[in-house]
RNA sequence: GGGUGCUUAGCUCAGUCCGGGAGAGCGAUGGCCUUACAAGCCAUAGGUCGUAGGUUCGAUCCCUACAGCACCCACCA
């Protein structure tokens, strides 16, 4: 029987990795199959430009064991794959290589550019799928897609043509946020705001006609934190109610440098207590100033180029420049005509475009928007009544914040790189939307000799990105089978921070184009922190490579990948001392399946994670754990037959009790969502209760040649039963290790699918729950731990045997005593086991209980006698402890009377096994020689 | 300004809609190379559960207020 599979050597992931996943993925074991119910997760698309990130392996891994979960309990299940073409940041990528080569993109052409970028995704666009398959998602490949090819694209424009039609897209001029650098507008969600130090400028604008203020001056301060603006504006705003100002409403200033006279107005949203009370309106550069300046019906002047340099709006002096020098030569101007009353330091809420980090200018510019609120109307109702559900609940919250303030979505951006706007333009301007020119022109019966040139404009990202559910699938074909069998999609997993991006979005399209929900769950993790609970980041130098943990990487190289290309090169040297100091010896391979338990253990429904590399390092050694356990089981079961067995002993029952529970408790966790109970029950079942005391209690069985037969073949087929089970439960989550060693195992399981990923996951009703071997081995456990802990306290050498006194104890004690006596002085290390007749001397020794039972073993000398009378005094003092917290609970008439019964059953039992406990060990002071 | 989450052992965190003297991992300490595993085994120590009230026979858990931390949204120039 040799020729069974054996292993060698400890476990090294980097050996079995590799060659398993080319396995599955070559035969096919990812793509959707079966006749179970369908089950179908899309994998939110990852940038095609991007390398795999901790966030979203770790995500991945979640969304991996549960579409590997699915399949094993037979759902036909598709985990649809693909990449995003993600405009901006593939346009800068590529604009930063042709940069490199003292080109501009305009050099180029937009279709030579676009050329361009189609040919660095076919060279360096699968970086992050070779990523993802190194931790082992299981996605299906043959159905990746991009958001770009031309299924999808058909998809995107589909959508844009309806919303147009139905007169939800609109095209319109209107304040955006505007980026000077990319020359693009970008969506609300594109911004983000963070205050910065900058100053506030108090202005004073002169009062026309020679009119005083209330208090006698000439003219009127305005607060500004951006001076160069002004000469866009067109009114001064005060408060109705300011008495201070009263009288100057309906009257006018004279706007400085800019030479206009601009009238004094009263608005409500002026905060009378702020600065002097007077704001100055600027309806062209601010979105509030837009807002005051149409319920006035002010003027809007654009001061700024695309570029943000002053344009001909202004007074000559002032054109051209951009608009930081145009602040200095505001403010200098003004301060020469004595018209700058005072400049304070403060701090203000910078704009800025998140991915080019320039400020971002409100600017007047002709866009497309899709109209939002009868779309979001629907996307909030889904929710509300409960047809999409969020886990944790508490993102719902969230959710609907954002819709219920939502305002119409910007989709246009001036880029090259992108789904082009299906819209054409004839000489006079009018619009054309259509699925093509042909198309634009037969809906409009446009005669073909009229000339039209198409929208240059393309449409954001996340327009595409809202489609992925459906685009992915076969629509807009109504007829497409897997439209028809796996949407709406399952479950969606993802992040909080894109749920107003993508997950909102989502819904609102999907309602709208399919009649569909996207999906029936969104699961939102948690964000992924370092060790202390800092954002990773590039900048910070704290982040981690999910790679680097995987395979392994050396201080040189770790320092390196940290330090270069930095944000802020003058972070180096101290990122590089901590990197040192965190990893003297850089970080060794820990393989996939321990990231990947790592991972799940970590996803509880909190909001944050910090990301400890000790915990991955812990869970690399359970790995191993479970390695050596199969060894053990393997070299066991090289001698023998493994057939059905005829008799199973305690342990064996025990152990196939608890699996049960594992397995119940394994399904409810992935049903839950809750990976983390799901790891650490896996965790706790496959150590300490399969490797800790079933592998121990077989051992006495299976080493001992009177032990009968029939027990032997019960222990040896429980041990294999039992480490299949726990690789099926646990193979969702650490898949490689798992499919690796149940091959190994086939022969003695008889299993006949080829991998593990083909088999079912564990059912519940396949182990009967046995409550009395529980208990026997509960007892058991005690009993062996009371006595490991006599021989701990009085540094009793595991290699010497001692002799044990049992006395006392039910009939209940005796029979179990006999029942497990081997395995107890085994397990012990107990030479002797004898019982103390009543009336029995007894030798002076170490004495404690379990229940009624007393356990003594016997002092070796005086020593040990004298540590013995110090432990019993501890004892008492701790028994009266807590015999004074029970017996004040028995004695409160008020919860003896109104607590329930069983509780206050638990109560007295207490204190009948304290008082006992009590009298067990005055007695036994009393009897130990002085 | 509005909102959400968090505060439990030295560290990182569990504590399951639903109250009955708090657990894990890592770390620490002591002892062991016991024929699966020293990447291991056995044992031990360590917590007024952020603060103050309230509800209750009973509160880490429910309610209120406060403090600290984190994050999200928002138009105070």
């Amino acid at each position: 029987m040799s020729d069974r599979p054996q292993l060698e050597g400890p476990f090294d992931p980097k050996e079995i990795e590799g060659e398993l996943y080319s396995e599955w993925e070559e035969k096919g074991y990812f793509a959707p199959s079966g006749d179970g119910p369908p089950f179908s997760i899309a994998l939110p698309p990852p940038n095609v430009t991007g390398t795999l990130h901790v966030g979203q392996a770790f995500q991945q891994t979640l969304m991996d064991a549960i579409i590997r979960y699915r399949r094993m309990t037979g759902c036909d299940s598709l985990w649809q794959t693909g990449t995003d073409h993600a405009g901006i940041a593939t346009q800068m990528v590529v604009t930063e290589q042709i940069r490199a080569q003292g080109l501009t993109p305009q050099d180029l052409g937009r279709e030579a550019f676009i050329d361009r970028v189609w040919q660095w995704k076919r060279e360096s666009g699968g970086t992050i799928t070779q990523q993802m398959r190194r931790i082992g998602a299981s996605v299906d490949w043959e159905r990746e897609r991009f958001t770009l090819d031309e299924g999808f694209s058909k998809a995107v424009i589909e959508t844009f043509v309806r919303l147009y039609n139905d007169g939800l897209i609109y095209k319109g001029t209107r304040l955006v946020n505007w980026d000077p650098e990319f020359k693009t507008a970008l969506s609300d969600l594109e911004v983000v705001t963070e205050p910065e130090q900058g100053h506030l400028w108090n202005l004073r604008y002169p009062l026309a006609d020679g009119l005083q203020a209330s208090d006698g001056s000439s003219y009127v301060v305005v607060a500004t934190t951006r001076p160069e603006t002004m000469l866009g504006d067109t009114a001064v705003a005060v408060n109705p109610d300011d008495e201070r100002y009263r009288d100057l409403i309906g009257k006018h200033v004279d706007l400085p440098l800019a030479h206009r006279r601009i009238p004094i107005i009263a608005d409500t949203h002026v905060d009378p207590e702020f600065g002097s009370g007077c704001l100055k309106i600027t309806p062209g550069h601010d979105f509030d100033d837009n807002e005051i300046g149409q319920r006035h019906e002010l003027e809007v002047i654009n001061i700024f180029t695309t570029s943000a340099t002053l344009n001909d709006n202004v007074p000559e002096s002032f054109r051209g420049l951009d608009r930081f020098e145009a602040r200095k030569t505001v403010i200098s101007a003004l301060e020469e005509a004595d018209l700058l009353e005072s400049v304070e330091d403060y701090s203000v809420n910078i704009p800025r475009g998140d991915r080019s980090g320039a400020i971002v200018e409100p600017l007047l510019t002709s866009q497309w928007f899709v109209k939002i609120d009868p779309l979001a109307e629907e996307a909030i109702r889904v929710v509300e009544d409960g047809t999409i559900k969020f886990v944790p609940k508490r993102w719902e919250n969230v959710y609907f914040a954002w819709m219920r303030n939502i305002r119409d979505w910007c989709i246009s951006r001036q880029q090259w790189w992108g789904h082009q706007i299906p819209a054409w333009y004839d000489s006079e301007g009018n619009i054309y939307v259509g699925r093509d020119e042909q198309d634009a022109r037969t809906s409009a019966d446009l005669a073909n000799d009229i000339e039209l040139t198409r929208d240059s404009d393309v449409l954001e990202t996340w327009f595409s990105s809202a489609l992925w559910t459906f685009g992915t699938l076969g629509w807009p074909n109504p007829e497409s089978p897997d439209l028809k069998t796996y949407h709406p999609t399952s479950v969606l997993v993802t992040g909080h921070d894109i749920i107003f991006f993508w997950v909102a979005r989502m819904v609102m399209m999907t309602l709208y184009l399919t009649g569909e929900i996207p999906f029936h769950t969104v699961y939102i993790t948690g964000l992924i922190r370092d060790a202390e609970g800092k954002k990773m980041s590039k900048t910070a130098g704290n982040g981690l490579d999910p790679l680097d943990l995987v395979d392994g990487i050396d201080l040189e190289g770790l320092v390196k990948k940290r330090i270069t290309n930095l944000p802020q090169p003058s972070m180096a040297p101290r990122i590089e001392a901590a990197t040192r100091r965190d990893y003297p010896d850089g970080i060794r391979p820990f393989g996939a399946d321990a990231l990947r338990f790592t991972f799940c253990d970590l996803a509880s429904p909190s909001s944050n994670y910090n990301f400890d590399i000790a915990r991955v390092e812990g869970n690399h050694y359970f790995c191993n754990k479970i390695w050596n356990a199969t060894k053990f089981v393997l070299t066991n079961t090289d001698k023998m037959e493994v057939d059905a067995p005829k008799e199973l002993s305690i342990a064996d029952r025990w152990i196939r009790s608890r699996m049960r529970k594992l397995v119940a408790d394994c399904r409810r966790a992935f049903d839950d969502y809750r990976f983390d109970f799901c790891a650490k029950d896996i965790y706790e079942f496959v150590w300490h209760e399969y490797c800790d005391w079933y592998l121990e209690l077989t051992k006495p069985v299976l080493y001992d040649d009177t032990v009968a037969k029939e027990f032997k073949q019960g222990a040896l087929f429980t041990l294999v039963e039992v480490l299949e089970l726990s690789l099926r439960i646990s193979h969702p989550v650490m898949p490689f290790i798992t499919d690796f060693l149940w091959r190994k195992l086939k022969p003695l399981t008889k299993a006949t699918q080829p991998s593990i990923m083909l088999a079912t996951y564990p059912e519940v009703d396949s182990l009967p729950e046995d409550r009395e071997a529980e208990d026997a081995v509960d007892w058991l456990k005690t009993v062996i731990q009371t006595v490991r802990n006599i021989r701990g306290e009085r540094r009793i050498s595991p290699s010497d045997e001692v002799r044990v006194l049992f006395s006392d104890g039910s009939s209940r004690d005796r029979e179990l005593a006999e029942q497990t006596s081997d395995l107890l002085r085994r397990l012990a290390k107990v030479s002797v086991i004898d019982w103390l007749e009543v009336g029995q001397a007894t030798p002076a020794g170490s004495v404690q209980s379990v229940g009624q039972l007393r356990i003594n073993v016997p002092f070796l000398d005086d020593a040990e006698l004298q540590a013995e009378k110090s432990r019993i005094q501890k004892e008492l003092a701790r028994i009266d402890r807590e015999m004074a917290s029970v017996s004040a609970k028995l004695s409160n008439q008020q919860f003896v009377e109104r607590a329930p019964q069983d509780v206050v059953q638990v109560q007295r039992d207490k204190a009948s096994d304290l008082e006992s406990q009590r009298s067990v060990l005055v007695e036994q002071a009393a009897e130990l020689p002085d």
